[in-house]
DNA sequence: GATTAATCTTGACAGTGTAAAGTTTCCTGC
DNA sequence: GCAGGAAACTTTACACTGTCAAGATTAATC
């Protein structure tokens, strides 16, 4: 059923021809005409499946993020405490950008996570790696009888959030070296 | 002299345009021909002071950096103590990148922050505004009587840039929606 | 088996970055 | 003052891009 006139599943291998692409290439060397080449196919047949090249991208990002997101329940499953899952998960968020440095830029390179995640409006902030961050915070501040007003366990868990994402950042500056080593397991995050 | 065949000062009016029209219409709109024709000039003319599209972006990101480098300067410079340097300092970061959200992800958007900037090979993490952290952070380290071997003071210093730059960076995210207020001067940064 | 919808191809168009060759102006030494 | 060369700019050209419209092919439905 892959053969001949029509391809099949175009929509799917569109998606991971193009993420494959921008591992070796790099999102800018991406362009619509040569995903479609990769996948044997004329260049306006992906105009069948994506209302345009965003609509492409927006695919691929949420196929990153979904990556992404299994990479941090699997480091959370197996922990007893929160604080325990904190910590692995913080450095599964560093790990994953670490490995995958283009995937930071592209995911929050637009800045508009909403666009690729169908997000609902009532419930903004619902970007899954952030729920489980709130899930597991949560946790810490009840097992630890931690007290905090809505507003200061939302600054404090926003902290969380930044100073791994900023590490996150950091470790794929190319252009900054720092003496820091990102898979040192003796460097704590959480504190 | 502005008149005629030579413009005058063409490629310091390519890089004001091109910082202006990423205000309006962002990054990915921009393109040398509309950065040519904003100046009054054929399509070619950027040709004679830039190599490439790359290399007007570049001296537009240096522009950028010394713009966001000043201001970081400007809230250090009355502080009395390194404490209240970096407290500045880290807000300072952060609002700026409120105000300007285009521009931190046409800063670090493509990582290689050395390239815009003529990074020594010697000293490559002379990147500006680290240059500034590391001062104060010395600074705070010897004021508070605070020693640390020099991997735990790199590591601590990461920790402080990373929450900052974190933080500047989830306040840009246009798709996340936090409660969280990036101008309350309540809200500690540095630990 | 005819109709219809989905999928894919072909051809076209304006916009892009960039290179080559030609034109205009400025600058320097005489 | 003026030749000659360097710098700045224009014109022309080309390959590549995203996107649209029209047509061809296949799959799905009744």
């Amino acid at each position: 059923m892959a053969d001949g006139y029509h391809h099949g599943n175009l929509r799917q291998a569109l998606i991971d021809a193009g993420i494959r692409f921008i591992n070796e290439n790099g999102e800018d060397a991406l362009s619509l005409r040569k995903v479609a080449a990769e996948c044997d196919v004329s260049h306006a047949a992906p105009y069948a499946h994506f209302k345009d090249k965003d609509e492409l991208l927006d695919a691929m990002k949420k196929s990153v993020t979904d990556k992404f997101t299994v990479e941090l329940e699997d480091a959370v499953k197996d922990m007893e405490s929160a604080d325990e899952a904190l910590i692995a998960m913080g450095r599964a968020y560093i790990s994953f950008f670490s490995r995958n440095p283009d995937y930071l830029m592209f995911l929050f390179g637009k800045q508009n996570i909403a666009a690729h995640l169908q997000m609902n409006k009532e419930n903004k902030d619902d970007y899954p790696p952030f729920l489980l961050l709130r899930k597991y915070y949560k946790k810490h501040l009840e097992e630890n009888g931690i007290k905090l007003s809505a507003k200061e366990q939302e600054i404090e868990m926003i902290k969380t959030w930044a100073i791994v994402h900023g590490m996150a950042s950091i470790a794929c500056m190319k252009g900054v070296k720092t003496s820091f080593d990102w898979n040192d397991p003796d460097a704590r995050l959480i504190t």
